[in-house]
RNA sequence: GGCUAGGUAGCUCAGUUGGUAGAGCAGGGGAUUGAAAAUCCCCGUGUCGGGGGUUCGAUUCCCUCCCUGGCCA
């Protein structure tokens, strides 16, 4: 953006911070939180679910009583969350802040939700559980690879974009022709809104080392903490199954194969501290690509000021 | 101490009938439009344990030393 244009934007300021996992994002937040002016709102695909707290890093209920975020523990775990249901219900907590005279602060690492809600969302068709289930039998029985010559087929763009071995995005695209006729690079071509604030993307980058160390640290209080109680009472839950998107998140994923006794707790802690790390770096790649002002060293008092002095900056 | 199986990428291992080596995992980079903490794509030079010998050439064969496991004393 240029920097006439910056300065004559008379949108509120709403501010985008993201960081990877253990990169002090919750912390920073509450410090900033103290100052009565930002309204809270959690950006994160694991946050959302009731009953995933140890393992998801979520601050405790103290802390939320304190510190209210909007979309914490919205669902149960048995359903599915979605891009465009966080555009919808983080529009609605943004203008609520908003209206209370508040600056909406976003915190969280799910760089799908912050671009989209950034950038707006094709007007595309919600997700159908049924025609799902029915590609994938179709999947098991042809092969993911004969789904996408089909794709290919019926929408070449999009056959040429997604790749024969990623049967998510090979089963979405199907999906959204079956269910609107036409084709999904079709629909993703229409305009996209933008956001009526003015937004300051900052994202927390501390150095690789010092974020695998505290990773790993991090996981050992989570397993200190009761993390595989918390999975066991999952688990006993008859509508739970580790397919669903809640019980894919990093550690619960692990913390559910130890429990069915397919891994010992050795590979558990390395499998589910590694998860951990991979997660990191694609929040990084995300951050890299979507964010434009970084403060590098986060963890420590210098960092949290500099991030500080920036939102100053960008308020006044 | 004797016998035996090994010592090859950060880890677990494959392999080279002698022409200086490659998988999985880890790690790094990237993609990302209603599952996204998901789902994918790309990236492999390492004294082939040390030293010596044979050879045009040794990680490969021979000798020796060191280290690790197992068995026997």
């Amino acid at each position: 953006m240029h920097l006439d244009a910056a300065k004559t934007d008379t949108r509120p300021l709403a501010i985008f911070l993201m960081g990877p996992t253990a990169s002090g994002k919750t912390a920073l937040a509450l410090d900033l939180a103290d100052s009565g002016r930002f309204g809270l709102v959690s950006v994160d695909s694991a946050l959302v679910y009731r009953g995933l707290d140890i393992g998801s890093a979520k601050p405790d209920a103290a802390t939320l009583a304190q510190y209210p975020h909007a979309l914490i523990d919205i669902l149960d775990p048995e359903q599915a969350y979605s891009a465009a249901a966080f555009c919808r219900d983080a529009r609605a907590a943004m203008d609520a802040i908003a209206a209370r005279g508040r600056i909406p602060l976003l915190v969280g690492g799910t760089g799908l939700y912050f671009r989209a809600l950034g950038r707006g969302l094709s007007d595309l068709p919600q997700a159908e559980p049924a025609l799902r289930a029915q590609i994938d039998a179709e999947a098991a029985e042809r092969g993911w690879v004969a789904m996408h010559t089909d794709l290919r087929r019926l929408d070449p763009v999009s056959g040429a974009r997604i790749h024969p071995n990623d049967p998510q995005r090979i089963g979405r695209a199907l999906e959204v022709i079956r269910l609107t006729g036409q084709p999904l690079s079709v629909l993703q071509g229409q305009a996209q809104v933008d956001l009526p604030y003015r937004i300051l993307k900052l994202a927390l980058l501390p150095d690789r080392a010092v974020l695998h160390e505290r990773i790993s640290r991090r996981f050992d209080q989570m397993l200190a903490a009761g993390f595989l109680d918390e999975v066991r009472a999952l688990i006993l839950r008859p509508d739970l199954h580790p397919a669903l998107p809640s019980m894919r998140c990093v550690g619960y994923r692990q913390a559910w194969q130890h429990l069915r006794g397919e891994i010992d707790t050795e590979t558990l802690r390395r499998t589910g501290i590694e998860a951990s790390r991979q997660l990191a770096k694609r929040q990084i790649t995300w951050i890299r690509s979507e964010h434009d002002v970084f403060v590098r060293d986060p963890l420590d008092a210098n960092g949290l000021d500099s991030a500080k002095s920036l939102i100053e900056k960008a308020i006044r």
